[in-house]
DNA sequence: TGTACATCAGTGAACGCGCGTTCACTGATGTAC
DNA sequence: TGTACATCAGTGAACGCGCGTTCACTGATGTAC
């Protein structure tokens, strides 16, 4: 008999087997995912996954390392997922409206949030304790929306798109000279200032940015306003995001 | 041989073995804290408690009516605890100083969290799964400092000390009228505004203030900008703070 | 003041359940000559 | 095309550990008469 084989537009070979392992790895994340949602991360469970999949709990060893290795791409994914379709939507608007660059950012991350409220929480909840992610493996991704954030600012900036009455460059709070190459170093590092001369209180700005839009999202998702405290919660969002968007400067 | 009781000024009487008790639960509360911090909330264990405390496992029960039980006794302290410690240093600033007052519920807030990382993880983290803490034990407290931001922007208002460039006030994104009567009405629940006819901006700015108070230190806490970003915490924390107190509009 | 009784902190055993990880193995699938 | 060998998915048993909660009990402490 001839081996089934198939060949890719890539010129990748791959048989049969290789396939079958890609599906049942699909399907061992696609698992994992789903008991992150109603289970949580610290109860993630090799284990259950092995019995979802039908197969007996010590053959998962064939394509996980451990429980960590596993959370570590969940990590990964997440950090990824929420990039690709925050990067997508902001991708669509204008260049120059650089007012709803940001706010599609705001908007987008807090959409992917609330389809995936376990997923947000274990991106940007409390840290699953006796585990810490490897740094090579998540800031790759992780990185990859606050980027995109500072991006945005700095461009609005060389367009001259910055209302210079707001934020430290305002006047009141100077950024110290202690906190400055940190970051610009920071900028440089996540590649939104290829030059590395982005000025100290631009990616300040951002950074309070995000870190506030991770505080409205978050607050939403964890119910931690209480629950069902507001009729709207759209409304709201819409408020809060706009609010932002001024206190960073882009109008 | 007489009782040994102790009077107290408020006339309660209190026997030797009400004091041991009341020593117990103390001793309880403390080793379950120490494992929070250690071991985070999804691994609080009854058992591991009882082992510290020297004493076999089922002897808990006689302090605590179940693990739920004793999370939701964290959670109203970890609320009351904050709370306290925000509003204490907050009344040492000049009622007339609005800016300074939010400015020290930031900073008091985020002393609190960087002292006790845990128990904001169990505050302000994700949600233990599979465990929802009763509101009507938790809102009490865990309402307190959000009313102490609202009070402050409202006293502020009433003083004409709000900047009227800023917020959805300065005309831009508007107040939805849906969302206008949630707004006041949380703010009379949360007892900022007595009269209930709290201007649903104000509001709204107090909520995107608090919430993005809430990031920045999550942020830093759960170590989301990447361990060791910054080599100065302090200073970022100044500034970001310092912008959000523009972005509420107090000046 | 002394005695009978009630309260209650703590014991020890048990129930029934979960977990991660290792190890020697079977048997099907794929590969090289 | 056929055969010998290597790869590898999945098995089943085991190790050693954890957990929450119940239950009948002992014995000290406190209370009422």
């Amino acid at each position: 008999m001839c081996e089934e084989r198939s060949t890719w537009h890539d010129g990748t070979v791959s048989t049969p087997r290789q396939r079958a392992r890609e599906r049942t790895e699909n399907e061992i994340r696609d698992l994992a995912w789903r008991h992150l949602e109603t289970d949580g991360a610290a109860a993630l469970s090799l284990r259950a996954i092995a019995r979802d999949l039908g197969v007996v709990s010590s053959a998962i060893y064939r394509y996980v390392a451990s429980r960590d290795d596993l959370l570590t791409m969940l990590i990964e994914e997440g950090y990824a997922d929420l990039a690709d379709a925050v990067e997508a939507a902001e991708a669509a608007v204008p260049r120059d409206r650089f007012r709803d660059r940001w706010l599609t950012v705001s908007h987008e991350t807090r959409a992917w949030a609330l389809r995936r409220p376990s997923a947000w929480g274990l991106l940007y909840g409390a840290p699953v304790p006796g585990y810490e992610a490897p740094a090579e493996r998540t800031t790759p991704h992780g990185i990859r929306v606050v980027a995109l954030l500072a991006a945005i600012v700095l461009e609005a900036d060389e367009a001259d798109a910055i209302n210079p009455m707001v934020g430290p460059a305002a006047g009141r709070g100077q950024i110290p000279v202690s906190l400055q190459p940190a970051l610009s170093a920071g900028a440089a590092e996540v590649g939104a200032a290829p030059r590395g001369d982005a000025p100290a209180a631009l990616v300040a700005l951002t950074i309070t940015g995000w870190t506030s839009i991770l505080g409205a999202v978050s607050s939403e998702v964890f119910g931690q306003l209480g629950r069902d405290a507001f009729d709207d919660p759209d409304a709201l969002a819409d408020v809060t995001f706009s609010t932002l968007a001024d206190a960073v400067g882009l109008s």
